[in-house]
DNA sequence: TCAAAATTGATATACTATATCTTTTGATCG
DNA sequence: CGATCAAAAGATATAGTATATCAATTTTGA
């Protein structure tokens, strides 16, 4: 159960690789969004980032590097939640074209997925037909993980 | 363009149905919501029942009332965007299993549609596919209306 | 070394939502 | 009708999420 991940030589190389530095803030909040196991908002992470260290981390610095790891792709928002996770794919050469999540109601875990091209597509035909086109494929679905599911017998 | 909607007979009678009474403050909560052609937070809705009236809308009486009007389906709430819309249902017989909505990034506008069965089927497939289970069918997607699209020649 | 740019610190404030307690209103029944 | 009880609304406090702004520090590179 414990699969605890940080930011490994992959994920430096990453930054170096866009000429942006990893510096101590940044890794301290990359850390705790990839050590958890569950989404956690801002003040979320900044108090991990204190906790059992004499430095402290300012909410408005979490917010800012929040921002900076969106943008390269580090990390997601999920916007029914208000909460960040890290990218699945932060270790490996996977890009994506756009990522949706599947959000436990039980655990609050995570999942992050690539809807197959023809559910895409069925969406895309949805909002087709009334007009609306350039859709954003993010979506966050709310459900049960296997762990969470009542038992059958 | 001028398509103002506000609380008609049917909808009144949906309330009388369901032992649900539409007092002074639902119907000015339900009227603000009807009319508008975007999706409101609950601070707007407050302002915009405050404006040109004597009455005093608190806030709180909002968020009460939206949760009533939740509960029986007469709105919904955008997760993404901590707003409301009245539900485009509310004045006929449709029963709804599960929402859609599309949010125009432009114009704000939003649209309530219904997925094909094969559009859900295929989002319940890559959910199955990964052990989640009990998908909840409220999915909200961002794109451009119709309106908002860039011309194309 | 020194100036410019990037990053962080510090503080204030806006926006969204819930908790709780009191007062008013409305339905029901004798 | 008036007493009673429940539903609704009012009032106030507080929690939780996010942005704006300006100053101080660190890093970069000429
Ligand atoms: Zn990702
Ligand atoms: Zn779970
Ligand atoms: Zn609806
Ligand atoms: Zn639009």
């Amino acid at each position: 159960m414990s699969d605890v991940k940080t930011v490994t030589k992959s994920v430096e190389q990453k930054f170096a690789d866009r000429g942006i530095r990893l510096t101590r803030r940044r890794r301290q909040v990359l850390d705790v969004l990839m050590s958890a196991d569950a989404a956690l908002s801002a003040y979320d992470i900044a108090e991990l980032c204190n906790a059992g260290s004499e430095s402290h981390m300012p909410t408005m610095s979490v917010y800012r590097i929040l921002d900076l790891l969106q943008e390269e792709q580090f990390i997601h928002r999920l916007e029914t939640a208000n909460k960040y996770v890290s990218c699945s794919h932060i270790a490996c050469a996977h890009e994506h074209s756009g990522s949706q999540f599947l959000i436990c109601d039980g655990c609050r875990r995570v999942e992050e997925i690539q809807l197959s091209p023809e559910a895409v597509g069925a969406v895309e035909m949805a909002a087709n037909a009334v007009g609306f086109a350039s859709i954003s494929p993010q979506l966050e679905v709310k459900g049960l993980c296997v762990d969470c599911q009542p038992e059958r017998i």
